[in-house]
Formats: structure tokens, sequence, C-alpha cells
DNA sequence: TTTCCTGAATTTTTT
DNA sequence: ATTCAGGAAA
């Protein structure tokens, strides 16, 4: 049902305003969401309009489910076939169907960010360029840049004519397009780049998506790079209903080509656009909103907003400093488990916020200790762990044999003594027959040179061809199964019995889980359906709403989402703002980025803001030492809890604190998962002082000292990679590994 | 020819 | 800390 008496005037507004371009300007927390779920409803049920025709895009997957999730709900019946997805999976979908107009084949796949290197490495090998002078990470930057203007290799070596650096780039950039085309594949750019290319260059097909999407609706706005607006434009060009949800103070993206004129010209290029405010934040207490203004109001050049809210002051925000990052991630976890104790939050209710995926790291290891369930979002993606990509290596394989990338990488996968003389020799002969890498495999026999080397080719090309043979009688699972079968993958990880083994084959075992819920998901399950949805999606598991854990994210990933209590830590100049933005040429400028990146952090809080620095902390295993971020000091001290000073000294809760608070926790946290935190003692270990044991995280390590704590065993143990933990039996899961 | 081992280099943020 | 390139052993 849908409610408009739940919203203010201006949300009203932009929610009745269905026909024509609209803009609407809302600051953090001001309801835009809401507005846009209401938005779709309404057109649905007041005005007849048909689910089909709505387009809704965000930019990142996390997003994009939320507002999924949201329509479902307010629509209901019919919502499905509403298009709710991120700039990349509407053009994916999009080129799935069309691209052969422009000259692809339409099984073309995605490379993410390290095929590009793979590809770009090649080709700085081929133009002999130096890769001290130009890196291939700076060449990939330059062209991804180029691309998000919607600059094609050639119109770029014209604009690069006279400039030694970006004609040597133009070079690069051109064989690398090459590169692509010739393995049928597309970057991440490309996806919007070929979609814009594919709508100008074939008007019916345009005109196909503009009769489709009659309404189109944009989250997150002002992270628009030029591509991405050309597009909208493009689509929305023929009935002019686009509306843009958007706020310049939360603009994060400029690395990625954000464009800031997009929002600022909206209005010039849609004429009678209509423009609502939303100022009304009904996220945050008062004292978090004015931390927020404080900081934000440090930029020049900005649009004056005058966020308010009806919430009362609410806590002061928390600032404290620590000797080292480990007593930071140690103060968190305490302070979560204490406001668990307190006030019997849910875990779900909190956020630790950090600029980089590494600071992580250190808060995995103190929640794991304390007990605290959490979720790490984004960092080393899923997708891109190497078993996995092996193993979709092999799908892809037998899914579109052009993609030379797949195969160079799984073709001595497991090893089948195969090396790199021979496939020169194979990729020679496949560039003289300008035929694929596969193609040429299959000819080994005619392959000059090859000798008894073709013996070790032929069972892999048998068996990427039984593969095809089976594809259409098997399930995506079954034929992921068989390759870890046929191929002995499976077999070889049980035979390393190692932890880092073990943890692989979780994944495969993950990746199978992901297998058979796609096929059970989706309306016609085939390998490419799940491919494409693989190459798109960076977390193996959007958030479930019954998932009750901490979530620990980089600031970048928590735009959009919102939590009761939120700790922004690693607030120290260095780290954040970053050491590349504050030695950067345009310092100011990369410096106001990151003040609104922390503008995004503190406004993601609710109810209770805490912001965390650490005087020393290890980076790259060096300690380094850093200053209070300037950000912290920009926070009006009244509004600064008193008792918390920012350099206060940190109070260390002593190991009998921790383990009592643990031990209370476990008793009570029962209804999160019982299966984890059932405290049953056992009778007796399996292990003595003395013993070899390895624990998941920590390793191998000796047992020194086993202690009955009444409830459950505490054990201390000396592991070899990380020093002496303590720990009680029943939560580490000890193995003995030998006797003494 | 392939594999294994050692020393060097390297990291913002996302699709 | 972890990955990558280059050289020596098998």
């Amino acid at each position: 049902m849908n409610d408009l008496e739940l919203l203010n005037e201006q949300q009203k507004d932009a929610v009745l305003h269905t026909e024509g371009p609209l803009l609407i300007l809302a600051g953090a927390g001001s309801g835009k969401t809401r507005v846009l779920t209401y938005r779709i409803a309404h057109l649905i049920e007041t005005c007849g309009v048909n689910p089909w025709n709505i387009l809704a895009i965000t930019f990142t997957n996390k997003a994009a489910g939320e507002m999924r999730e949201r329509v479902d709900r307010l629509v209901g019946f019919g919502s499905e076939s509403i298009w709710v997805s991120t700039f990349h999976s509407a053009c994916v979908r999009i080129l799935h169907r069309y691209i052969d107009r422009i000259g692809y084949d339409n099984r073309f796949t995605i490379y993410d960010t390290e095929d590009q290197k793979t590809v770009m490495k090649n080709v700085c090998g081929r133009l002999q360029t130096d890769t001290k002078l130009f890196k291939e990470q700076k060449l990939l930057n330059i062209i991804s840049h180029a691309k998000n203007e919607y600059k094609p290799p050639e119109e770029f070596k014209l604009d690069a004519k006279g400039d030694f650096w970006m004609e040597k780039a133009a070079e690069a950039y051109v064989e690398y397009q090459k590169e692509l085309e010739k393995n049928n594949a597309l970057d991440f750019d490309d996806l919007l780049m070929k979609t814009v290319e594919l709508f100008q260059s074939c008007p019916d097909v345009l005109e196909y998506y503009q009769d489709r999407f009659r309404y189109v609706l944009v989250d997150e706005y002002q992270d628009t790079n030029t591509v991405q607006f050309k597009f909208l434009s493009l689509l929305a060009e023929k009935y002019k209903n686009l509306c843009v949800v958007g706020d310049d103070d939360q603009s994060i993206y400029k690395f990625r080509g954000a464009n800031i004129e997009n929002i600022l010209n909206f209005e010039k290029v849609f004429p009678n656009a209509r423009t609502v405010k939303l100022e009304q934040n009904y996220r945050s207490t008062q004292n978090i909103l004015d931390a927020a203004n404080s900081v934000i109001s440090h930029n020049k050049g900005r649009k004056e907003k005058v966020l308010w809210t009806d919430n009362g002051p609410g806590k002061p925000i928390v600032c404290r400093q620590f000797q080292t990052g480990y007593e930071e991630a140690e103060y968190i976890a305490g302070d979560i488990r204490k406001k668990m104790e307190e006030k019997a939050e849910h875990y779900k209710d909190f956020a630790v916020l950090y600029r980089t995926n590494a600071q992580s790291r250190l808060f995995e290891e103190k929640f794991l200790m304390a007990n605290i369930p959490y979720k790490i979002v984004g960092g080393v993606n899923f997708y891109s762990r190497k078993e996995i990509k092996d193993v979709l290596a092999y799908l892809k394989t037998i899914d579109n044999g052009k993609d030379d990338l797949a195969v160079r990488r799984i073709i001595n996968v497991p090893r089948r003594g195969i090396g790199s003389v021979t496939l020169n020799k194979v990729q020679s002969y496949a560039d003289a027959q300008g035929m694929s890498f596969f193609e040429a495999l299959e000819d080994m026999d005619t392959v000059p040179g090859l000798g008894k080397a073709a013996l070790k080719i032929q069972p892999f090309v048998h068996l990427i061809h039984a593969c095809r043979l089976k594809l259409s009688d098997i399930s995506v699972k079954g034929l992921i199964e068989e390759i870890l079968d046929q191929t002995g993958y499976v077999r070889d990880l049980k035979a390393e019995e190692t932890e880092e083994a073990e943890a692989r084959l979780g994944n495969i075992d993950e990746l199978l889980n992901k297998a058979a819920a796609y096929e059970e998901q989706a309306a016609e399950p085939d390998l490419r359906g799940f491919l494409e949805e693989v190459a798109l999606v960076a977390d193996i598991d959007s958030l479930e709403d019954g998932d009750n854990r901490v979530l620990l994210m980089t600031l970048h990933s928590a735009k959009g989402l919102e939590f009761p209590y939120v700790y922004m830590a690693g607030m120290e100049d260095g780290i954040f703002p970053s050491y590349m933005s504050i030695a950067a040429e345009n310092a100011v400028q990369e410096i106001e980025e990151e003040r609104r990146l922390c503008y995004v952090g503190i406004t993601r809080a609710m109810k209770e803001l805490t912001m965390t620095a650490a005087r020393a902390r290890k980076v790259r295993g060096e300690n380094q030492y850093n200053n209070i971020s300037r950000f912290i000091l920009e926070v009006p001290s009244d509004l600064v809890g008193r008792g918390t000073p920012c350099n206060a000294p940190a109070v260390r809760p002593s190991q009998k604190d921790m383990a009592h608070a643990r031990a209370k926790e476990a008793f009570k946290a029962k209804t999160f998962d019982p299966q984890q935190f059932k405290v049953v003692k056992a009778d007796s270990l399996e292990y003595k002082v003395g013993d070899r044991v390895s624990h998941v995280k920590f390793g191998k390590g000796t047992v020194l000292e086993i202690a009955d704590g009444g409830r459950d065993y505490e054990v201390k143990v000396d592991f070899e990679k990380v020093g002496v933990k303590r720990m009680f039996a029943s939560f580490a899961r000890l193995k003995k590994v030998e006797s003494l």
C-alpha cells in the first residue's frame, strides 16, 4: 500500500511529479530511497504505468538489492518486471541482446581488473613499452578515463597529438582495445561505452529501449560520469521522464570519472526540469548532523544546504585516540560488546567504517576473538580468488573459446606439464593463422615444433569438448562438479592438507552453492547467464535481512546505507584523508573529495557515532605514526562527549574482563546462531599442554596452558604466526595436530 | 622445459 | 604482508 501521508511536502512533490524531467536534491538521510520507491509505487498504482516500463538505476549492487527489496515490498505483484539494476548490469543485459549490431559476438565475456592488467601487460610487451616509465596501471587509468568520457581510441589519438605521454597512451589504448575485441571481451568501462555506441548507431534499438523504459529513475546521480550521463539522456530523450536523485556533498567517485557537471547541467540539458530539495533529515540525531555539517562546511564551492531534523540532540560524538591500531580494534570490539549487553541491540545495528580495505584485518581478528559475528563487505572479491577464477575460466572456455585469457589461465591448471615455451609456440601459430588460442590448441597436430607437448594438450582439449557436449543436459552446478572431478582440482587441494587449501575448498563449495542458487532463481538458467551474473557481483551474498552481524566496510561501500551505531576507524592524517590526497598536486580538490567521503561516513550514523584513531599502526609491515585526522578537528568540540577526549589514554580491558564478557555473550547470544554460540564444556579436551594444535584463523601453534574456567576451558596457545593468544576452548575449536 | 625458490616491489576508493 | 618477476635446480 502506498500511503502518501507518510511523506513530507517536498517528498510528496517529488513523488507526484511523474511526467517530465525531475531533479531531486536530497541531503543525506532525507528519505530519498523512500521517495524513489514511493514514486515507483505511485506510477504503477495511481498512474497505471506498466511495471515493465520502469527502470531504476543505482551504482552498487548493494544499493540495487536494497532498492529491489523495498520496491518489492511496496509494489507487490508485478514488481519483478521492474528493472532495478546497476548501470553495468543494465548495460550487460542490453548488450547481450544487441551487441552483434556493432560487430561483437553476443557471447562476450567481461574482464575484471586483473584481466585488464594481464591484457595490458601483453600489450606493453608487444609495443616494447618501458613499463618502468609507463606503468600498466597508469595506462589503464588513462584508458578508463577516456572511456568514461566516451572517447574511443581514434578520437583519443587525435587529442593526444603533440603530447609524448598521451601519444604513447593512445598507442596502448588502440592495442588494448584490439586485444579485447580479439578475445570478444569487454571491460567494465566498455559496458557503458558500447551501450551508448549501440544506441547511437542503431536508432531502432535505441527506440526500443526508449519505449521500453518510459520512466527512468537514477539514484546517486552526483556520481554519474559522462558516458553514464549520455546513456541516460539517450534513453530519456523520447519521453523525458527522467528522475534523478543526488547530493553534491556526497560525490565521492571523482576518481572513477564522476562528473559533477551532470547535476549542475541537468536543468540545461532538460530545459523544463523541475527541481525539488529534500532538506529534512530523518536518520540522524542533531549532534551527528551538526558534526557532518561542520565538517562539510570546510569545502568551498558547494551548494549550501540547510539540513535539519526533528530528532533530538542525541548522544555526543565519541572521539578517541589509541596507541596502536590493535588497541583501537580492541576498543571497538569491546564497545560493541558493551552496547550489546547494555541495550540488547542487534549486531546488525553496528557498522565499522574505514578508508581502505586493508584495515579490516585487525577488526576481523579482534571480532573473532571476542566472538562478535561480523561480515566484511568488499575487500578481496570472492570472485577474484584464485580457485574461483580458475573454475570460472573453465566455464568461460566452455562457453566461449574465444577468450584467450581464460584458456591460457587454465591450460596448465592443474599441472599438465605445459609450460611457457609450448604456450608461445601455440600463440604464434594462432597469431599466424588468425585464430583464437583455443582453436590453435584444437589444431595441435599441425602446430610446428610441438613434439611431445601435443600429447599433453590433447586431454585438455578433449575435456573442454566433452563438457560442451554435456552442456545442454547438465546443470551449471553439475558442470562445475564435472570439471572439478575431471581435472582433479578438488582432489589436489584435499591432498595438500593445509589451512589454505581448506579455505579454497570452502570457497569452491560456496561457488557451487551460488550456482545452485542461481539456477533456482533464474527464469532460464544457463551457463552464460551464470557467468554474466557472476562477472558483475563482487560479493557472494548480498545482505540478507536476517543476517545479524556487524558490518565492516570501506566508507565508499557504506554509501546509501545507515546504521544506528557507526564507528569510523583510522581517523588519521595519512590514512583518512589518505596520503595520496595530501601529497597530490591538486591537494585542495583531492582533500575536498576525502572530506565529502567523511561527510558520507558521519551521516551513516543514526544514533551514535564514534571516531577513533591510532598513534601508530602497521602499514605494509612497517610502523607508521600519524596525527589525528584533520576531519576530527573539524568537528566542533562541544559536540564531543566529555570524558572522552581525543588523546585519552587507551583503557585496555583486562584479560579477565574480556573473558568474562565473552562467556556472558556466549550465553546470551543464543538467538543469533545456537550452533555457533552454544557453550558446552567438554568433559575433557582432546589436547593437552605441549600439544601442537591448529586454529581456523591463526594456524598452527603449541598449547601453553589450559585453565578450567568453570563454564569452559580457557586455553593459552603460542601460534607460530600470530604469537600467544588466549581463547575459550569451545570457541577456538582447536584441532590437535600432534601430541607432545 | 618446467617448476620451484628467492628477492623485489607495491596499494585508495568500485563496477 | 603478499604478490611478482627472474634465475637455478630437476
